[in-house]
Parts: C-alpha cells; sequence; structure tokens
DNA sequence: CCACTGATTGAGAACGTTCTCATTGAGTGG
DNA sequence: CCACTCAATGAGAACGTTCTCAATCAGTGG
C-alpha cells in the first residue's frame, strides 16, 4: 500500500507534489522547472505544495533527461598552492553565479591521478572542464573526452594541438623582464629554478628551444624569456644554471643547494612560482647564505605573505583570480553552445621590485 | 531505424556492449559493475566488448538506482587560507583512495552562500558532508540534511547540538599555551585578535563565557583558553584588548592599527590564525612599529612561509593534513553505514617558538 | 533415475525527472 | 456560429543504469 510517489528513502517526489497540489506530475514539474507555460494559479499551488511537503528537486533524475548536469570538472596541480587556490576562487565564484558548480581535483602533479581524475569527471559527466594539465603525457584523454563534446578550458599551462581555449600570462615576457632587472644590476651568472620534472631538462638546455618538448607550457615560455634576456644582453647561456627538480620546497631547497655548490655559482635566482621562492630561501639558510647580500632572488606570483619574507620577495605578479574567473567564463559559454575557433587569452603580469634583489658582491 | 542502445549524445550504452558481446543487458551489467555472479568466459567477452565500443558507465543512471553518488560536499571558508587548503588535501586523498570525490564550495565566511551551497549539494544528492561551518546561522539547515539521512562531519569548529562527528584541536589548551609564553617573558597587555564578526565580540569580552554564543566554536574555545592563562597569572583581563574586526588580513591590519592607538596599548597579540597573523605584521609595518622590539606576535597554523617572514613567527602547529584526513574516514564510516554515537576526535597542537617574540621593551 | 542445490543468465521493472504529443477550453475574427 | 489560434494541462515515453525474480543447466547424493 505504497503512496503514490513516496520514494524508498523517503525524500519526496515530484508525483507527491502533484497529488498534493492536485495537478498532474508534469505540470508540477513545469511550475517548479520554471519551463513551459503554467497558470499563475497554479504555479502558487504547485510551489505551495512543493514547500509543505518538503520537496527538493533530485539533480540525477533532471540530468538524465536534460543530458547536463550543471557541474563542470576542475583539474588542478596543487590547490595548495596560492596560485592555483586563487584561481579556483575566481573560477567558483563565476560558476556559481550562473548556477554552475565545479567539481575540483587535485592532481599532486601527477599524471596518474589525472588520468583517474578525468575518468570520474567523465563517468559523472560533468558538462565541462578547466585544466591546469601537469604534462603533455594525458593528451590523448583530454582530445578524447573533447571529442565527446566536453568543452574543455586550458589554465595557465597550454597545448596547442589540442585546440582547445586557453588562458594564460605572457610568460616569455614575464620572465624575460625579471632577467633583465638582474642583469640592469649587474648579474651575469643567473640560475631558472623551474620546477619542472628532470626529464624536460635537456630540452630545455637543447640549443634551439623547442615547443611540445618541455612538459609544461609555462616552464617553455618562460624558459624562452630568460634565454632571449640573456642573448639580448650577449651573457653566454649556461645549462648548468637551469634546474628541474620538482615543484616541492624541499626539492626547491635541495635545488638550490646543488647549484650553489658549483664551481662557479649563481649570484641569482629566478624561481618560477611561490613555492619554489620559497624553497631557495629555505636552502640559503641553510647555506648561511643571506639574500639578496649572497644571492638575489625573483620568484612568481605575489602571494599575501610575499611582502613579509625575510627579505621581502621581489616578484612577477600574475592576475590570478582573474586567470581563473576568465577561463570560467569561457568555458561557460562554451556548454551553452559557443563554438567558435578556439581562444586564447594572455593577461598582463607586472614586475614588483622588493629588497630581494642587488647587486651582486664585490660589484657593490 | 536506431540501433540499440544508441545514445542521443552518441555515447556508446550498456544495451550496446550487450549486443557486441551478445549477452544480456543484466549480464553486460554485472560484468561491468562487478557485482551478482557472471562465469569468466562471459566477463571477459564483455570487458572486451565494452573496450571496443568505448563504453563508459553513466554514474548519473548508476546513482538513480544505487542511491548513492560516492560523491561527498566540502564546505570550507576560504580556500585561500593555506589552513583549509591543506586540510582540503587530506580529505581528497583520502576520499579518492576510496573511490569517492569531494565537491567543494568555498563559501567565503558567508552565511548566505553557505546556505546555497547546501541547496545546491543537496540536489546533487551527495552522499555526505565534511564541513567547517561560518556560523550557527545555518544550523537548521544542516539538521534537516542530517535528518534527510545525509551523514556530516564538522571539521576545525563544532556544534555541540548538532550531534554530528567533529574532528577538532585542543584550542583552548593551544591559546592557554600561546598567552603563557607571552606571560613568562613578562606581558600582561596582551591583545587576543580573533577575526570573527563584531557580533560575538560582547559575547566574547562577557564576564562569564557562554558556549554558543560566540559564532565560530574555536574562537570560542580559544578565548576561554586565553582568559584562562591570564588568570593563572593574576592578570586582568580588558575587554578592549579582544578584538572581532573580520578573517581578512587588511581588516587585521585595520584592527591591530585600533589596538596600536589605544591610550594604553598592548605589547604582545595572538592572532587566531595565519592570515590574521599577516595582517599584524602589515599593520605594524604601517605604523612604523617592529615585531618583536615593540610588539611580539603568535599566530595560529605553521604555513611554509611562517619560518620565512620578518620576523619569523612563532605560532601554534596544527596537524591540518591529518585534520582532513581523520575527517573524511570519519564520514566514508557514516557513508557506508556505521551508526554509532557521534564521536569527536581532538587532535594535538605545539608550540613553535621563533623570532617574533620577546621580552616588552624597557623590561628587556 | 530423481529431487535438490547453486551458479549463471535473461526479461522486465524501477529510479525521478523532463520531453513529446494530444486534448481541452477560452478568446478572436469573419 | 464556425474555424482558428494559443495557452494550459495531462498521459505516457524516455534517459541508462541496477535490482528482482524466474528460468536454465550442470553437478550431486540417495
Amino acid at each position: 500500500m505504497a503512496e503514490a510517489g513516496t520514494t524508498r528513502t523517503g525524500m519526496p517526489t515530484l508525483p507527491e507534489v502533484a497529488r498534493e497540489a492536485g495537478v498532474a506530475t508534469a505540470t508540477a514539474a513545469r511550475a517548479l522547472g520554471g519551463y513551459g507555460s503554467v497558470s499563475s494559479r497554479t504555479r502558487t499551488k504547485v510551489l505551495e505544495a512543493a514547500e509543505r511537503v518538503g520537496y527538493r528537486t533530485n539533480a540525477l533524475a533532471r540530468s538524465m533527461i536534460t543530458g547536463r548536469t550543471r557541474t563542470f570538472g576542475v583539474v588542478l596541480p596543487d590547490i595548495e598552492n596560492s596560485f592555483f587556490a586563487k584561481a579556483f576562487r575566481g573560477i567558483s565564484t563565476v560558476g556559481r553565479s550562473q548556477g554552475y558548480e565545479g567539481l575540483l581535483i587535485d592532481t599532486d602533479e601527477d599524471t596518474n591521478v589525472e588520468r583517474a581524475a578525468l575518468q570520474a569527471l567523465a563517468e559523472r559527466r560533468v558538462d565541462g572542464l578547466i585544466i591546469a594539465p601537469t604534462d603533455r603525457a594525458e593528451l590523448q584523454s583530454f582530445q578524447d573526452l573533447r571529442d565527446q563534446g566536453v568543452p574543455i578550458v586550458l589554465l595557465d599551462r597550454e597545448f596547442d594541438e589540442l585546440g582547445a581555449d586557453a588562458v594564460i600570462v605572457n610568460n616569455a615576457e614575464a620572465a624575460r623582464d625579471a632577467a633583465r632587472k638582474l642583469i640592469e644590476l649587474g648579474h651575469s651568472r643567473i640560475a631558472l629554478l623551474t620546477g619542472a620534472d628532470s626529464s624536460v631538462l635537456p630540452s630545455l638546455a637543447s640549443a634551439r628551444l623547442r615547443p611540445g618538448a618541455a612538459g609544461v607550457s609555462t616552464t617553455f615560455h618562460r624558459a624562452v624569456g630568460y634565454r632571449q634576456a640573456l642573448r639580448e644582453a650577449r651573457i653566454r647561456f649556461s645549462k648548468d644554471l637551469v634546474s628541474a627538480e620538482g615543484f616541492r620546497p624541499d626539492q626547491a631547497s635541495a635545488a638550490t643547494i646543488r647549484l650553489m655548490g658549483l664551481p662557479d655559482p649563481p649570484t641569482a635566482i629566478l624561481a618560477l612560482d611561490s613555492m619554489l621562492a620559497l624553497g631557495v630561501l629555505t636552502g640559503l639558510h641553510k647555506l648561511g647564505l643571506r639574500c639578496p647580500r649572497d644571492v638575489s632572488l625573483i620568484g612568481f606570483d605575489d602571494t599575501d605573505w610575499a611582502p613579509f619574507l625575510t627579505p621581502p620577495l621581489s616578484v612577477i605578479q600574475q592576475p590570478v583570480y582573474d586567470l581563473g574567473a576568465e577561463a570560467c567564463r569561457l568555458l561557460i559559454a562554451r556548454m551553452e553552445g559557443d563554438s567558435r575557433a578556439p581562444v586564447r587569452r594572455v593577461l598582463p603580469t607586472r614586475f614588483i621590485r622588493r629588497q630581494s634583489i642587488a647587486r651582486p658582491r664585490g660589484r657593490g
């Protein structure tokens, strides 16, 4: 003797609301879903009935029919990195304002996790995807997903081959700018701390930089800018000064110690993200070296705490929140049918000088 | 003449796989879903067929039947705060290892967003919820959700009334410990920077602290510990030294400036999270005051950057990752049927002394 | 040889929505 | 008064899985 519309779980369903309001299920659905046409008198009846029984739409059932979940995936390499945390804020604020939720997966720069993430998101039938890919390892997975009609927006890191929208910063220019600042101070031994996987080192250090060889596009473009600045100043590029030993602070610390142990150590370091810059400070501290007296340092990302480090850190500031917000705006347009050619949005960066850079020793 | 099992979207479905394998839909489902009994020969046939047609389970349809989404909600006040970012890592790492995904919503300490978040999560039929509530404002919403069978685990902040599991730290003890360290150095004018909403100030400053009055339990318990330390040292409590002016660094900076402008300003500040501590440093910097020479400072949370601030920050270290991991373990147990009485896990903290504290001026 | 057990398989209902299509009824112009 | 239009409503299919129940078959003990 089950009552009409009562569910196993005890949650009220649409037939139950309809019965309570004295209308057909379809009519109740229209009134609650805000589609089709319903007389205002009926609508009120239904809304009141829904309120009375404590009705709550089952988004799963809706998605079964509509084919849309109003959920998108966000795949980021490290949510503890304030860059990605802030970008995610931009993403989810914009998304929520349009009725979308972002399902965040933190890959920890691990392509295996990345692959599993794409699988989990695909099974949950997300409407789209924002991703800062770890590598080109999963390029094929991205393509499969896109071919199945899931729009993808690349954040911060790009692949030309994918033919997806990308929101990035002017990485080459930013790195060139930073390197120039160091050169102007008189530095010529400038290390580049990339944080990438060591497997990309050969390609970064090769005589001719080729896109697609380096794992992550930001690393590649920043390396290009760095080398360009050296070339302009007629400083010989030394591959010993390029490091790619992992993104974690402890790895960056070890890398710094290695660099400073070279026969002809660097007098300045350009670190490609904020966690790496922290690692450099740790490494220098362990060696008993002082910044900027012994080594100058420039990092990427102007975090809340960068101005209060010892010493206050000079950085390339990136419009991180906007990067995320813009990526989400693009994605929403795609999810809602925009099928124009892929766009590539390049946002500007800004150099902020603080006390972590100075003339090299013996030249002050 | 539509082929059997072909879907609108062109994605292969179970009937299609079944046809390809020459078995019934139910059999194919059993082979792929890993339930019921299937002969190994049939299983291989089905798996191969699935591989051939590029089949991917539709989790929505599955959830319709099973009533479980293997997705849980995570509602946090600020993902940019490294405390919550790290806790989320703990949560999602444990969750993923058990086949669950966490749907993160950042409320920005806004109860309206919090309410909307609960609505969105409930409609998506999450199996459970981990939440660090902003306030007791939405207590009723939590209760409704729990009454509908969605298990809830409180993270870092608790409500006794809810009767939910909670994973927290020994807040009173931690704050008492920190205050004691300052008292031992000779401080007696010690400000408490809570970051809470100003509406809770009266209850924090009232002669008798009552639980449930202050908005967030951590604030309340830490205030209790702080006052306990004062009492033990026979230092008179002054409500002027308790600040509750918002969690953002800029708000903390303004609060610091206000505190230092008092007729009898504090010689030490206890800040209840890392963002607040940054704000204190900003405020002191604006006033031209030096830490620890002019003012001593202790913060909460040992972030990656705390050791490298100017000056290196003394902190109460919290086991943040474990807090999240443990919360997720508890939640998974609940989602899988554990119905024992609510548990309350209290994890230990540790004081880490760095250079941000010293004897007060004129007593050194 | 028969009844019985247990593993394997298939047919069809069920989940809770939205969508399609047909029906009703009120208003409108000729 | 008739044909027409259009808003409002209802009945029932559809989405793609899992679940229930019955049927089949091989093996087994008596």
